[in-house]
DNA sequence: CAGTATCCAGCTAGATACTG
DNA sequence: CAGTATCTAGCTGGATACTG
């Protein structure tokens, strides 16, 4: 029997990874999340019918329209690093053509809150990052 | 007088820009955010010493010193682009040497909660993205 | 439909040297 | 101390063409 519940071990977990450090491997999985389609992706498969946080799976071809301007490269890639990191699952289903599908994991649903906050901070504060920008610009002159 | 409130106007804002138009501004916002250093800084300069969210003015040094690795570009750099985006202050005092102290702006703190999250989802879940990882990996061999 | 493969322009970010 | 300036290797990501 384990003698530390899962609680205990996030935790511990928790402590041991501090992303302040350059050599820690949390530094590189909070550069990997730090990626603009990631975020996107992650947005996108968490807004399930019943609003945010509910995984919602989507095709291939779905993902590609909602995400304007993402190119196919960048869209497999990342999907792909998502199903590897266990945020994603990739579901084939051999109609004719090919029919696949992406979904979030319990993993990918936990992290969905925050990146979906921060893709709504930047929605909101829009305007007064642009407000910041002209004075700071206008100040340079 | 003006006939919409503050909180409004936040609203209808959300509803105007949307990241996943490759044209819309909050778009390159969002991909701005999506930086390494960018939630690194935040993380630090948020960490008051009341614990999370509450701001603490740390100095150019400091924060080279603990975010180890992050080069003088790159932390100048940033530190830049966040101060035109107005979520940190640059304050100059003119010791000998001189001494340069950035502090989090209350729009800084609303973004400290999001990226404090992201660094500590790093963090607790490294275990977890670590052995999905290794599943995948041995499983395409 | 859902990719894979290849090429390459351009930006990024590290290293290095210098300064008020 | 807190930068600025410069150079460049190499990685990123877009465009394009092809496939089961």
């Amino acid at each position: 029997m384990a003698t530390t519940t899962a609680a205990q071990r996030k935790a511990r977990a928790k402590a041991e990874y501090d992303a302040f450090l350059a050599v820690c491997p949390s530094r590189k999985l909070l550069d990997r999340l730090s990626d603009k389609w990631v975020t996107l992706i992650l947005c996108a498969l968490g807004s399930g019918p019943g609003g945010a946080g509910e995984p919602r799976p989507m095709r291939y071809s779905e993902l590609s329209r909602l995400l304007a301007g993402v190119s196919q490269k960048m869209l497999t890639q990342t999907l792909r690093s998502l199903e590897r990191d266990g945020l994603v699952t990739r579901t084939v289903t051999p109609t004719v053509p090919v029919t696949v599908s992406y979904e979030l994991t319990a993993l990918g649903v936990s992290l969905h809150g925050t990146v979906r906050a921060l893709k709504g901070w930047a929605e909101t504060h829009m305007d007064d990052v642009l407000a910041h920008r002209e004075t700071y610009d206008t100040g340079e002159a």
